[in-house]
DNA sequence: ATCTATAGGTAGACATTCTTCATATACGCC
DNA sequence: GGCGTATATGAAGAATGTCTACCTATAGAT
C-alpha cells in the first residue's frame, strides 16, 4: 500500500461528528458513499480521513433512524453504487446536531480560555 | 434523585475532549477529581456534565500515560481526596491535544460552511 | 491479454471513550 | 440519628471509531 504525501497527517475524526458531516454533505445533493467520503476529505482540506470502516456503518445507522434513504444506481464511472438522499427528518436532525455541536464547542472553548 | 433546573440541558461530552479539559484544568493548580469535574462544569457555563464514570477512568489513564501524578491529601471539607498534579510531559501533551483539536475543528467548520 | 490502479462496497475483530447504575464512606448540619 | 453533600470506585453496556481484509468492476497501461 503506497503511502503518499496526502496520507501523512490526517487526523482522526472527533467522535460523534461524522454523522453531522455526512448529513451536511448530503444537503448538497444525493451521493454514493465513496463520493461522500471524498467530499468530506477534500472540503476539510485533507485534514480529515473518512475510513470506509467508519463511513458505511454510519450510513447504515443514519438510514435506520430515518434520516437517509438509499437506492442503487449507476455511478459516473459505470459501476453501480448506492446513492444516499437526505430525508426531511434528516435535515431537521442536521439542524439539531449543529446547534448542539456549537453549544458544546463554545463550552469547551470557555474552559480552554478561562481555565 | 431530584432533578433540578441545572440538570436539564447538559450536553454530552464530545468524545475525546475530556482528557484535554482535565489537563487544562490542572494547569491552574493541583486538584482532586471531584473538584476538577465541578470546575469544568462551572467554566463551561453548566453546559458540560462530567460524569463520575467518565472522570475517574480518565484520570487513571492520564496517570498511566505519565501525564498526571496523584497523592492522597485532605480535602477542604476534611475528607481525604486524591489530588492530581500535571507533569511536564502532561503539559506538553496538552499543547499537542489543543493544536490537534484546533486543526480538526477548523476542518469540520470548513465542511459545515462549504458543503 | 493481462496487470494494476482506482472506484465502490461489505464484514468483523478490536479499542476507546462514554453513560448509567450501584455501592461505599466520611463529614456537617438539623 | 438521619440526611445531604463530598469524594471515590467499579462494572455493564452502548456508541463510535480504527484496522484489516476481502470482494467486484472498470479503465488504462504494458
Amino acid at each position: 500500500m503506497p503511502r503518499d504525501a496526502s496520507d501523512v497527517e490526517k487526523e482522526e475524526l472527533l467522535k460523534g461528528t461524522l454523522d453531522m458531516l455526512i448529513l451536511q454533505t448530503l444537503t448538497l445533493q444525493s451521493m454514493h458513499g465513496y463520493a461522500i467520503a471524498q467530499h468530506i476529505e477534500r472540503l476539510s482540506g485533507d485534514v480529515l480521513a473518512v475510513e470506509q470502516g467508519s463511513l458505511y456503518p454510519a450510513l447504515e445507522r443514519l438510514q435506520k433512524r430515518g434520516w437517509l434513504t438509499s437506492k442503487w444506481g449507476p455511478s459516473p464511472t459505470g459501476r453501480r453504487a448506492r446513492y444516499y438522499t437526505l430525508t426531511p427528518s434528516g435535515r431537521r436532525q442536521l439542524g439539531a446536531e449543529i446547534s448542539s455541536f456549537d453549544r458544546v464547542l463554545a463550552a469547551i472553548q470557555r474552559v480552554l480560555e478561562r481555565a
